[in-house]
RNA sequence: GCGCCCGUAGCUCAGCUGGAUAGAGCGUUUGGCUACGAACCAAAAGGUCGGGAGUUCGAAUCUCUUCGGGCGUACCA
């Protein structure tokens, strides 16, 4: 990367000035202590190194320092300045020529990680509960779950995207006792869910269960048909658990659907219920009675999860008998590093970030590391509608997440939901993502990549002139092109260097993003990178000719057009976001 | 009460391992299409970084405190 070239300059040269005892009282140099950043101000130069931090080891001014460090740099064609504490650098043209032949030889492998720790990391997320369709919130785990995924895979990780599927517990008979309630609607009876604030919440009164319902009918009717007459309740007959398992099974190919054409792919669905019967979750609190931090309380079993820093100890069985979820969750992570994950890592809403102590409490209880274990917490989503927030804890105005894929389409969903620093509460603005217009930054960067994909097609003569109808034609043929392409000679791009520096230099970057995002587990940089690169790229569109009558010239140009596509394509397949070739 | 997240331009947000005049997009204003996509570009205006105190040569960034907003604090999942 850029900023080591000019890092490992600076240090060499660091070194060289100590040895000579030109660092005052400075003796050894620590690799760290100096940071490579960008300048606040572009025309300093590309990257800047303070220095300022060495005065207190020195007892030197940091300008003194700064300029006895340039003395000692071997510059070749670069250049560096000093400005008070700052030394300045700006990449000669070797070193860009350099970098757009790396995309050449790279393409879309271009930005990967080199040399990394590589880990076999399970990453969990959404895991909703299979008793109805997803929400807007849910929207954005499944976004930037999946996109993380595909950063942290091309980075270079072995990545395992799983899906927990709560099936087991009250909630499961709660939508067995709403299907039947939309079952008796179905054939005519006149019920409702209870009016009782407390009853009905022992219900899902959404209308997301009538289709469940037709459909419920028309499966068993042969028991069901002759409801209206007969003395014998027919619905009852039909034992609860078959009503749970369809409306389970019914919740979860709609999830499923959704989840596909979201280009959200998981390896595996993992169901709580399977974890249950296998015997693991019993084992797992036999093991955790090992640990000694097991002690029984007013007929429930409790783990001193306070002796890990969880603020009070918790049940892990009930006086019924029963397990707690906090109790399968346990069985469930431990069953994760059971299979042999170097890493865990989960997102889970802000409303769950009280689980994460007791979570790893039990496995540190379990005698496994729970910094093996990172969970991103991420803020809610609220839903702005005619700049309004719309709560989404209520039921009557809930959006879902398939009538917004519907509303703004799939790639404003996923850029949006992905666009935010996790910490933050996000504002969905429906309107907003729906425009078409440069207010909505997915066109924007989408606009780039069509435009110069239309650039290629014109220099390739496959674009058709809107008045005559006639096919234009170009200044080379596609075969050429691509031969141009495939056997790149890093020489041509000296013809057009100096128009390109800035947007050769953001491309530069991708390598370092790529690399803090992977490191920080975050994906917003990447909305933010492709949009400033996009930006790059109009500019020098508007104030470049690329196809001209000097063909060489027209052929360096093109280069970039083509590294530029390259790179941001790839970046777009890691948010998830379709890279079209028109719009 | 306690715990976590947030408070930066009119709006939505970056910047937070302390460092050069606090940045971007939108919105507003002004310019730019008889050549490759104007869904674009160039430029301008716009800020007590919620308030206060402290540490430091230096604080949006660290510490404390205070005020707002969100979330959580179950033998529910």
């Amino acid at each position: 990367m850029l900023r080591d070239y000019f890092l490992n300059k600076v240090e060499t040269a660091l070194q060289k000035a100590i040895s000579e005892n030109k660092m005052g009282q400075m003796t050894e140099y620590n690799n760290g202590m100096l940071i490579v950043e960008k300048p606040k101000n572009s025309d300093f130069g590309d990257f800047a190194i303070n220095v300022s931090s060495l005065a207190r080891f020195a007892k030197i001014a940091p300008p003194q320092i700064a300029n006895e460090i340039i003395n000692h740099i071997d510059k070749q064609d670069c250049q560096y300045n000093a400005v008070g504490g700052f030394i300045n650098f700006k990449a000669g043209n070797d070193l860009l020529i350099n970098l757009v032949y790396e995309i050449f030889n790279k393409k879309e492998n271009f930005g990967k990680g080199e040399n990394i720790n590589k880990e076999k990391i399970i990453l969990e997320y959404i895991s909703a509960n299979p008793t109805g369709p997803f929400h807007i919130g849910h929207g954005r785990w499944a976004a930037m779950g999946s996109a993380l995924a595909n950063l942290l895979k091309f980075y270079g990780h072995e990545v395992y995207q799983e899906f927990y599927i709560n099936d087991a517990g009250s909630q499961i008979q709660k939508l067995g006792n709403s299907l039947k309630i939309r079952v008796r609607q179905e054939l005519g009876e006149n019920v409702d869910f209870p009016t009782d604030e407390t009853e009905r919440k022992n219900y899902y009164p959404g209308d997301y269960l009538i289709p469940v319902a037709k459909s419920f009918v028309e499966k068993y009717s042969q028991i069901l048909c002759c409801a209206q007459n007969d003395s014998v309740d027919v619905v009852d007959s039909i034992d609860l658990q078959t009503y749970c398992d369809f409306a389970k099974e019914y919740e979860q190919k709609v999830q499923r659907e959704l989840l596909d054409k979201l280009r959200v792919h998981f390896d595996n669905f993992y169901s709580e219920l399977t974890l249950h019967n296998s015997g693991k979750v019993s084992a797992c609190v036999e093991e955790l009675k090992k640990s000694g931090k097991i002690y029984e309380k007013e007929g429930a079993v409790w783990f001193k999860s306070s002796d890990y820093g969880d603020d009070q100890d918790r049940v892990i069985k009930k006086a019924d008998g029963s397990n707690t979820y906090l109790t399968a969750d346990i069985a469930y992570h431990a069953d994760k590093l059971n299979r042999g994950f170097d890493r865990m890592i989960n997102i889970w809403g802000a409303d769950h970030h009280g689980y994460v102590a007791r979570v790893k409490a039990s496995l540190e209880a379990l005698g496994y590391d729970p910094d093996k274990l990172e969970i991103l917490l991420g803020q809610l989503v609220n839903l702005v509608i005619d700049g309004n927030e719309v709560r989404m804890g209520k039921r009557k105005n809930m959006v879902t997440l398939d009538d917004l894929v519907d509303e703004v389409g799939v790639d404003a969903t996923r850029f949006w939901m992905e666009m935010r620093n996790i910490d933050t509460t996000l504002d969905f603005d429906i309107e907003l993502a729906k425009k078409s217009t440069d207010e909505n930054p997915v066109f924007y960067v989408q606009y780039a990549h069509a435009r110069a994909c239309s650039i290629i097609r014109h220099a390739t003569g496959q674009n058709i002139d809107a008045k005559t109808g006639e096919q234009i034609k170009g200044v080379m043929s596609v075969s050429e092109f691509n031969d141009f392409i495939a056997n790149f000679d890093k020489n041509i791009m000296n013809l057009t260097i100096n128009e390109a520096r800035k947007l050769i230099l953001k491309l530069e970057e991708f390598k370092y993003l790529i690399y803090t995002s992977a490191r920080d587990r975050q994906v917003y940089t990447i909305c933010r990178y492709v949009q400033d690169l996009a930006s790059e790229f109009h500019s020098f569109y508007n104030s470049t000719r690329v196809i001209t009558d000097d063909s060489e010239l027209t052929k360096s140009r093109l280069a970039l057009v083509w590294a530029f596509k390259t790179v941001l394509a790839t970046a777009l397949n890691i948010l998830g976001v379709s890279a079209p070739e028109k719009m």
